[in-house]
RNA sequence: GCCCCCAUCGUCUAGUGGCCUAGGACAUUCGGUUUUCAUCCGAACAACAGGGAUUCGAAUUCCCUUGGGGGUACCA
């Protein structure tokens, strides 16, 4: 990396708390913290909370509760060597700093650039640039502010002033240039001044900040020195490279991310696909979210050393930014279920009777139907077979509740094997199946097996139907051990009256 | 419209001029294990968008075309 005008490599997330957390927010503070994490820097937090129509309180708590079960946290941002001018206020609990207490401090900065003559205000009504633009595209100009006000002069202004007409502030780009940026995952990056749709603006008439003022404030305060963001931001780095300048702050080092597609090849946003784009759907159906995590990082960022699975600890020791994909990433629910897939079959037992129980209706941890020797049996039994933990009771319900078989082809399947349950429920009238020994019913099946020279599917797959309703599942032997005798019988005669009355 | 970005299997990607008849993973299909299913294991399928240029040699460099995306606010 280019030599650093910051001391420390310092990076940062900023999410707005108008709405919930997005997968693609997430990605981008993953990135920011394994930077920062590799380079021995710190990764900070910030609130982005400015626009008080949109905030709204709960967004916080979600945004929050969903980086801390994520496992991801941030740094203390007070320092020692913070450059003059580089006030830090904001701060409160949890390392947090909060965009909307700095108000005070963005407007500091606004009165200098203004007194400096780097910005001037612009009286300019709204109904006077709405007629301006439609000028334009009438004359199939580009629709853009044409500056009008950048050069009022100083009686004009005074008038204006004193009649006490709203005004925006509007930063003075200059004559026309290139905006020139090396950025890390892109290269080098040029935009034309011209092209930034004039003269932006950095307050409004209501005498609040803008965006991309308070964002280039505020990283100032931080002393970020790299940011790492979505490539949606690609033309306003350019207009926070131009106020880094105005304001006479080293500008930090940039880089662009891919973003995350749908099937659709459109960027993944809540308005358009839904929940999918949310990190609480991920925690309320059961994801792991180291899990979620890997797939994220997994999108635009591999490693040979690091293969498919890896931590974020593990990523941190390897990672290099400039290894990160510049194509858009398609979102691939698939591949995340596998990623989920092979951290829930690495799980140890505790855990997966925390998750498992969370997600069940069944009473896990408190059931008098089984001994917890019994779950766990039961669930280490399905282990595997989980995607994800909502799907738990699906996978164990015949262990809790009585079902009736209706789909056509299983009861074809039961039928065709009418033959074994009649057997076998004649084996265990003579107490020819010991309950208590998980294998006992799987040699009692095999011997009814010999006796009807059936095997196979034709003999396994019939019994187990019968005795839990599934085409799928743990070994039978395991399910009839914990099922008991009781049941058994009781399910296999249900069976047997439901297909002598039917046929 | 204008500006900017991107372009390898269906998907995520490896590949920075010869090691590429393009490697891995997910998905799919087919086998094997499991006297069944799931799991697991193995195999197969499958891509350098198109056209020029540079070069002894191009997936890799350059240009054009095409396609896709993002931005173009007194939102963040």
């Amino acid at each position: 990396m280019s030599e650093s005008r910051f001391k420390k490599v310092r990076t940062r997330i900023a999410p707005s708390p108008t709405g919930n957390l997005h997968l693609g927010t997430v990605r981008t503070a993953l990135y920011n913290l394994l930077f920062a994490r590799y380079h021995g820097g710190d990764f900070l937090f910030r609130l982005e909370d400015t626009d008080k129509e949109r905030s709204k309180e709960e967004f916080t708590n979600e945004i929050l509760d969903g980086f801390k079960w994520l496992n991801i946290s941030w740094d203390d941002p007070s320092s020692e060597d913070a450059p003059e001018g580089a006030e830090m206020t904001g701060l409160s609990e949890g390392h947090i700093v909060k965009q909307s207490v700095r108000e005070a401090i963005h407007k500091k900065y606004i009165t200098k650039l203004l007194s400096e003559g780097k910005a001037y205000k612009c009286f300019a009504s709204k109904e006077e640039l709405d007629e301006m633009r439609a000028k334009q595209q009438a004359n199939k100009e580009i629709p853009r502010y044409d500056n009008r006000s950048r050069n009022l002069s100083e009686a004009d202004q005074a008038k204006f002033e004193s009649e006490g007409k709203p005004f925006v502030v509007r930063l003075n780009l200059g004559a026309d240039r290139d905006i020139l940026w090396n950025d890390l995952i892109r290269g080098e990056m040029s935009i034309n001044t011209k092209d930034l749709g004039g003269d932006p603006v950095i307050q409004k008439s209501s005498g609040q900040v803008l965006y991309n003022f308070a964002v280039v404030v505020d990283d100032f305060a931080m002393q970020i020195s790299h940011i790492f963001r979505g490539e949606d931001h690609l033309s306003n780095t350019a207009k926070q490279i131009a106020i880094y300048e105005a304001l006479g702050f080293s500008v930090p080092e940039f880089g662009h991310l891919p973003l995350i597609f749908t099937k659709d090849k459109q960027k993944l946003s809540k308005r358009k696909h839904g929940d999918i784009a949310s990190v609480d759907t991920y925690k309320k159906q059961g994801y792991l979210p180291e899990a979620l995590v890997n797939y994220l990082v997994g999108t635009s960022y591999n490693d040979e050393e690091l293969g498919e699975l890896f931590s974020i600890e593990e990523a941190a020791d390897e990672f290099d930014i400039e290894a990160v994909s510049k194509s858009p990433a398609i979102y691939d629910i698939k591949k995340l279920n596998w990623y989920n897939r092979e951290y829930i079959s690495k799980l140890d037992y505790a855990d997966i009777l925390n998750n498992c129980a969370e997600f069940s209706k069944f009473s896990l941890k408190t059931t008098d139907k089984y001994s917890q020797d019994q779950i766990e049996a039961m669930l280490k039994g399905i282990q595997d077979s989980l995607d994800k933990f909502d799907e738990v009771d699906i996978h164990i319900d015949y262990f809790f509740e009585d079902f009736s078989v209706v789909e056509d082809k299983i009861l074809k399947t039961l039928e065709d094997g009418k033959i074994i349950v009649e057997k076998l429920l004649i084996l265990i009238d003579a107490d020819g199946i010991n309950f208590a020994d998980p294998v006992s019913f799987k040699n009692a099946l095999n011997s009814v097996g010999k006796i009807l020279e059936l095997n196979g599917k034709k003999l396994f797959m019939p019994a187990r139907i019968a005795i839990s309703g599934k085409t799928s599942g743990p070994d039978i032997g395991l399910i009839a051990h914990l099922l008991g005798e009781e049941k058994i019988k009781e399910r296999l005669k249900k069976i047997q009256d439901k297909l002598t009355n039917t046929v």
